[in-house]
DNA sequence: TTTTATGCATAAGAAAATTATGTATATATT
DNA sequence: AATATATACATAATTTTCTTATGCATAAAA
């Protein structure tokens, strides 16, 4: 993902999060959504992003929907019920980590 | 580390920035330090930490001093001069991590 | 005396990424 | 017309980073 190794873990919560705030998408937009998120700084891989939604539709956590445009397949993802309930966990997890960082690395900024 | 896999690739981060604070640690002390810290939050496993001062000290960001204290050996580790350096860029990166994540995510909260 | 704390270390395995491919259609460029 | 780029999916090999398990050794506490 990025360039620094942060990233590393944190593409699921990512992926749940955009899908919680855009109804439903498809993997290729996902790349793209984060890219222009970001202003480049951060691209996903699809070696990093297929496994992962693969993963995630595994555990009950994500929909998929199979359409066909311009000739082209798209598989659109959307939340479960209990995708629903796990990103509400995963935002969670997301603030009680960066808290954390906060008070180990006691950085000038803090979060509000 | 944590519960969550949001710790992964935050490791080396947290070393770096723990040493560049407190002048010099050894091994142990980080973990309790990081443990008492995050108020038993985050706990460090030896399997993890060892190896990654190892490559620290391999890449030359860390120096070892090693001395023998009630008889029981310790390897203090402080930053090199490239140490130093590397702890601005990495305190950057993280930053820009936690900026990046909160676009992405568009939280509640944000950082100041 | 036995457990817990202190202090180091490595090996096997899992998880999550990167890098390298592969297939296929649509559109833009030369 | 030919070629490159964008769109859209996918997987395999490898690397990185971690967990779990194990090992050695001394000091202090139960």
């Amino acid at each position: 993902m990025g360039n620094s190794k942060l990233y590393k873990g944190s593409l699921n919560t990512i992926i749940l999060k955009l899908l919680d705030e855009n109804g439903r998408m498809y993997g290729y937009e996902i790349t793209q959504k984060v890219k222009e998120l970001s202003k480049g700084d951060l691209k996903i891989t699809e070696g990093a992003l297929y496994p992962a939604l693969h993963k995630l539709e595994a555990e009950g956590l994500l929909d998929v929907e199979m359409t066909r445009v311009d000739n082209r397949l798209r598989k659109y993802y959307k939340l479960t019920e209990n995708g629903q309930k796990e990103t509400v966990n995963r935002m969670a997890e997301l603030e009680e980590f960066i808290r954390n960082m906060q008070t180990l690395v006691n950085p000038k900024w803090s979060i509000k």
